[in-house]
DNA sequence: GCACCAATAT
DNA sequence: AATATTGGTG
C-alpha cells in the first residue's frame, strides 16, 4: 500500500507533534545518580513538597554527551523538572557489598504517567497506525531514557485497550456489558484501564479499516541519535513529570518507593542520560484533567518489595 | 542482526 | 494490574 506521498512532505510539520498538545510536558528521564545528588533523601522526609512552586534546582543536564546536536529552541531551557528515581539493588543475597553492582544494575519500573501516555498516544497518532512501532514512537517521543522495550511493551498493552474500545462501540450490540458507550470519557469502569482513559483516543485509531490520514513513513527527529552505546540497560530510568506551568498551580507530590538501598546515602555514577529534544512552546489548552490520579498511583508503588520510585504532578486543578 | 509482535514472567 | 522479559518470526 502505497500512500500518495506527493505531499506529505509539506505537511508533516503539520502533522507533527510540535503544537501545544505536546510540548508542555516536559520529559525527564533522569539518571539515578542524578536524582540522588539532587535530594533524595530519607524516606521520611518525602512528604516535604515545597508549597511554594518547587522550582527545581537549574542542575540541567549537563552531560559530557559527545554529541548533542539539539538546536536549541531559543525561548526555552529545558526545565529540569525534579525528577527522581529510586535505584537500588534487588536482593542479591551474595555478597558483594553493594559496591560494584553498578554492572548489574536493572532499572526500575517505568511508571507511565498521563503525561508520558499522552506523548505516547500523540507520537502514535502522528505516526499513523502503518507507523506506529516502537522504535518510531520511542524517537518522536524523545524521552530521554526511554527504551524501545519499554514503548513496545506500553504499545502492546493499548493496542489491547483499542481492540477493546473497537469491539464495544462498533459491534453496536451491545456485548453485554456494560454501557460503554462510548467515544467519550465515561469510563464506565474505573478499574479498566485507568491510564488509557486519561488522553483522548485519536478517532481513526478506532477504526483501521479506513485510512484515513496517515501517512509519514519516516521519522525525522531523532535522526541524530547515534551512539553505539547499546549497552545502556543499565541506566536507571526515572519518571518524569511535572510539567510546569506557570499560569496553573501545581503541586508535586513526589513518592519514594525505596526499599534497601544503602542507608549510607552514597550511590555511584553509572551513566548518563542523553538529552533529547528541548521543546518549547506553552500551551494553551489544558483539557487533560484527572481527578485523583495521583492518590491513585500510590498504591502502585509502595511497599511489598518493589522498588519504584515515582513522582508525578497532580493534575488537578 | 535488528526490530516487531505475541506470550509469558515478575 | 502494570511492566519487563523472552521466544518466535520476517
Amino acid at each position: 500500500m502505497r500512500e500518495e506521498d506527493s505531499n506529505w512532505f509539506s505537511r508533516w510539520e503539520e502533522e507533527l507533534p510540535s503544537p501545544e498538545e505536546l510540548m508542555p510536558l516536559s520529559q525527564t528521564l533522569i539518571t539515578p545518580d542524578l536524582a540522588l545528588a539532587f535530594d533524595i533523601r530519607s524516606p521520611n522526609n518525602i512528604n516535604n513538597n515545597t508549597p511554594t512552586q518547587p522550582q527545581a534546582p537549574p542542575q540541567s543536564q549537563s552531560q559530557p554527551s559527545p554529541s548533542n546536536p539539539l538546536p536549541a529552541s531559543a525561548t526555552t531551557p529545558p526545565h529540569p523538572n525534579s525528577a527522581e528515581f529510586a535505584s537500588d539493588s534487588t536482593e542479591l543475597g551474595s555478597g558483594a557489598g553493594g559496591e560494584e553492582p553498578a554492572r548489574t544494575l536493572k532499572r526500575p519500573r517505568l511508571v507511565w504517567t498521563p503525561q508520558l501516555h499522552k506523548r505516547f498516544v500523540d507520537a502514535v497518532a502522528h505516526l499513523g497506525i502503518k507507523n506506529a512501532v516502537p522504535k518510531n514512537i520511542m524517537q518522536l517521543m524523545s524521552v530521554d531514557g526511554l527504551t524501545r522495550e519499554n514503548v513496545a511493551s506500553h504499545l502492546q498493552k493499548y493496542r489491547l485497550y483499542l481492540k477493546r474500545m473497537q469491539g464495544l462501540s462498533t459491534g453496536s450490540g451491545g456485548a453485554g456489558g456494560g454501557g460503554g458507550a462510548g467515544g467519550l470519557a465515561a469510563t464506565a469502569d474505573p478499574a479498566t484501564d485507568h491510564l488509557f482513559a486519561s488522553s483522548p483516543v485519536p478517532p481513526h485509531f478506532l477504526h483501521p479499516g479506513r485510512p484515513n490520514s496517515d501517512f509519514l513513513p519516516f521519522v525525522p527527529v531523532a535522526a541524530l541519535q547515534h551512539h553505539h552505546h547499546q549497552q545502556q540497560q543499565q541506566q536507571m530510568a526515572a519518571v518524569a513529570a511535572a510539567a510546569a506551568h506557570p499560569q496553573l498551580q501545581q503541586q508535586f507530590h513526589r513518592q519514594v518507593g525505596h526499599f534497601g538501598s544503602p542507608p549510607s546515602g552514597q550511590f555511584e555514577h553509572p551513566f548518563l542520560s542523553r538529552q533529547s529534544q528541548p521543546l518549547h512552546r506553552m500551551g494553551t489548552p489544558v483539557h487533560n484533567s484527572v481527578p485523583g490520579y495521583a492518590e491513585d498511583l500510590e498504591s502502585a508503588n509502595g511497599t511489598g518489595g518493589r522498588k519504584v520510585l515515582t513522582l508525578f504532578p497532580t493534575g488537578d486543578d
